[in-house]
DNA sequence: CCTATTTTTGACCAGCTGGTTAAACTTATT
DNA sequence: AATAAGTTTAACCAGCTGGTCAAAAATAGG
């Protein structure tokens, strides 16, 4: 019965998916779980000993195909633009299909602090920043920004394309008061987005701050 | 009694925010709110009937506090270069003495989208921007913006001072790695957006999306 | 066909949840 | 000092919560 016990297990997993998706850790009701896969409450805790392993596993589900999407950057026959174009096309596709990720994945983190350990799990993201900065050092360098900044420009360009699904419910009400879709906005956006971005760090100098360029002075004594 | 009558009203009230702002409404309860104030649970009761109407008073005072901080930016004496400026010197300010705001509201407002309404009740966003837009019109002509991106622009500006907050926990983590406060990011962060932002939109030519420079031809040959 | 094993169920439970109530306490008014 | 009004409390409650358990149903192996 291994067939039946997987889709069982899977129904049990899909049903909670989508209940905690919507609910989050909290507002979701192992009964609820269970009437979505429509079998006995007493069937998910055969399966999953308690609420929380079955949430566990959601998350960490969730959160491993929202940081795989980071991963495919990296391609080293792309050129900095190009990557950047690439990414807010792939990344915001993802997230219109999963649109509920940014909200529950951001809520359940700051929830539960020690879930950032799980969530980041596997994946060095210090040691993305430093490969795409070092892959295109003579780019980077053309536009004046040196590795200390990659804090900011990386943060960045994630909250140009998550945010507007964490801030969904809010978006989508004020546009639909100018007669806009969520949806064309985000078409829109995959394009946007890496204009927005490419401009920015084009002809960098009025970037820098103060502090910025003090310690860039700094570097350059040495 | 008017006076011990607001002393311990105030005391819920407050109580309240603390438990609501990192519990959510899912997860706070009557009896810590109660205990946080020091006092008895029917107290709660006594001042505002139900749990619902507690947090609906709660949410309604967050939810004002961070839309006004938009309406300064209507300010006629500043040029649209220094707004940007102000704004996320100000912005980000806030929000350093309120990060947990934003996550709050964004969770609310996802788990119960009717809350979008109690949040922008009194807050005509759309005219914002259309204000803003008519105001600097001859600076946005100079960049080729027209009133048709100021969708895309607004929402990528509040993106770039909101999203590290609600993503507060994950970006202490990864910073932490490196070495870097949260805090230091965030004071960098106050000029470096508005850098960003303002070379982002300076010689927007390369912005346009194809769909746009359509829109664009079609609004030049009326 | 019988038996051993695994899967599924209904009934149940202790503890917690938001909410109520009647009585005690405090304060203001006369 | 007496009384009326507002404030605070302890005790209580029905309904829900995650979780258990013994028994029933389904399946596999011989």
């Amino acid at each position: 019965m291994t067939e039946k016990d997987r889709q069982t297990e899977e129904k049990i997993f899909e049903s909670a998916t989508e209940v905690f998706l919507d609910r989050g850790m909290d507002g979701a009701r192992m009964r609820d779980i269970a009437a979505h896969a429509g079998i006995n409450k007493a069937l998910l805790h055969y399966y999953y000993r308690t609420k929380e392993h079955l949430f566990n596993a959601v998350f960490e589900l969730m959160a491993g195909r929202i940081l795989k999407k980071f991963a495919p950057v990296l391609d080293p026959s792309m050129s900095f633009d190009d990557k950047i174009r690439f990414f807010y096309r792939e990344h915001i596709s993802f997230l219109q299909e999963n649109p509920r990720l940014p909200g529950f994945i951001l809520n359940e983190v700051n929830r539960n602090p020690e879930r950032v350990r799980k969530l980041l799990a596997g994946f060095d993201l210090n040691n993305l920043w430093l490969q795409i900065y070092s892959q295109h050092k003579k780019e980077l360098d053309e536009y004046k920004i040196d590795a200390s900044m990659m804090p900011q420009i990386m943060s960045s360009i994630v909250s140009l394309s998550v945010f507007p699904f964490a801030a969904r419910g809010i978006f989508e009400a004020i546009f639909e008061k100018q007669g806009l879709s969520f949806n064309s906005y985000l078409e829109d956006r995959k394009e946007f987005a890496a204009g927005f971005v490419i401009n920015a760090l084009r002809n960098n100098n009025t970037l820098l701050s103060n502090t910025e360029i003090k310690s860039q002075r700094a570097h350059k004594k040495r």
